[in-house]
DNA sequence: CCATGTTGTTCTCAGGTTGAGTATTACTCG
DNA sequence: CGAGTAATACTCAACCTGAGAACAACATGG
């Protein structure tokens, strides 16, 4: 914010310094069991050919998250929502401002976190030439300090799957159980006890409704056919699936 | 970030929109068993009357955790630090940047969280005339959109407490079990049951270590010497000190 | 200095949750 | 059709939790 004393006696002379403020999308999806994020490919001097997360300025009459879903919307068709199919989740992440973190001036960026289900590769659609869905295994040596924003952004994803309903976003509107519960060794990086998994996310109140239904057909390699469950009404998930405890402590 | 693609063509024939980018700090203490925010009075026109977070602009050279850190110094003489005596616990929160948030001209705030142990009135220290600390019970009414930033502040603290042992930055360096409980009671508005969190407490893995001494008195109204112990090496809490269940489910 | 009430610390115990393993059955593919 | 796989349901021991009680060490006010 900016007090009215600060305004006039500031320490600043010049009214305010050239400052850009700009929004960078860490956008993630599970495609073949493999969590992926998407990103673009730089033309231009600073960095040019290196890969880089979508983002862009924001522009005058529009809010911080309304730029966010405008560059997702570019750079892939999508139409962030909030419930029906094809709804990708956003949520702030954080901001980066060092001086220095862009070359060329003083960038503010205001990074965005969005989970969408699998979708179709974005060099079918508009005008995104060079956007790509990458294993984030191999999504390294990002331009700027993107490296830093993604991982911000993967961390994030790990513990929001621990006690929000956010996988849910993964996955198509119907879905089965061992579908959620690949989203979850996809984004953690590690397999589930399917028993387990399973007794779990049936206990937690409002975490999925039943469909009456039945997938049309068993699992790839065999296996019966698994119920299919839609999203529920929980925004927590009382208790929370918590993931095997790594290293504990100093970390 | 601000792909080149952008910058060249971009949509807006301007270099870059006018815009400042400001921090404001949400700084939390615990006096008297009560959770208490650093407020500023605005003097000056737009909310002129009205209390705020401390904040200002962000310097040409400076990082914004350094910018969050001055304007924190500038306000109650501390110095933030990691470890010693009166260090202050200092981090991201969001960032906030509605067109219209500030009625002069579009302004992006970095809003900080810090935590601090229980510290003397800013008003005896240095050019904080307007500075002081407010039970967070009253701070409704904020200038801009501080409202809702302070209940931004208060949401993850509450939530960090549960799983970090950031509980340590409210309180002296050399502490007992019970002060700890009543920084979470302070900050949770509730009351805990004193065994079991006892309990609890010693049993995460690096959540506190015992100075082998004992407090010098007991407690104010009596009761035994508490044992003193200080802050441990862990980061993360495992396993976590989970509050109360609230209100499940839709939340 | 004594009676009273308060508090730090340790136990106990019942209930719930967890991880790991097993059983059963319904599917797939070749 | 046979072999392998996966969805779902159980079991069981280990652990963690909330609630309560026990007890000793203290402060305070008469």
């Amino acid at each position: 914010m900016t007090t009215e004393r600060e305004f006039l006696d500031g320490y600043d002379p010049r009214e305010f310094p050239p400052v850009a403020v700009t929004v960078d999308v860490v956008t993630l999806t599970v495609r073949d069991g493999v969590l992926h994020v998407l990103l673009v490919d730089r033309a231009q001097h600073p960095f040019a050919g290196r890969r880089a997360l979508p983002g862009g300025f924001v522009r005058e009459s529009e809010t911080l998250a309304e730029a966010a879903m405008r560059e997702l919307a570019e750079e892939t068709g999508l139409r962030p929502g909030e419930g029906q199919l094809g709804a990708v989740h956003l949520e702030q992440l954080a901001s980066y401002g060092d001086p220095g973190r862009d070359p060329r001036m003083r960038v503010i960026s205001v990074a965005y976190l969005a989970f969408a289900p699998s979708l179709p590769d974005p060099r079918a659609g508009g005008d995104a030439a060079g956007a790509a869905w990458v294993p984030v295994s191999e999504a390294a040596g990002l331009a700027f300090d993107h490296d830093a924003i993604l991982a911000a952004g993967l961390d994030r994803a790990r513990a929001k799957l621990e006690y929000t309903p956010l996988a849910t976003a993964f996955v198509p509107a119907e879905f089965t159980i061992s579908e959620l519960r690949a989203v979850y060794a996809a984004v953690w990086g590690e397999d589930l006890h399917p028993g387990n998994f399973h007794r779990k996310v049936l206990s937690v109140p409002g975490f999925v409704e039943s469909t009456g239904e039945t997938a049309s057909r068993g699992g790839e390699r065999g296996g019966p056919r698994a119920r299919l469950y839609r999203a529920g009404d929980a925004r927590l998930l009382h208790p929370a699936l918590l993931r095997p405890a790594r290293e504990d402590g100093v970390r």
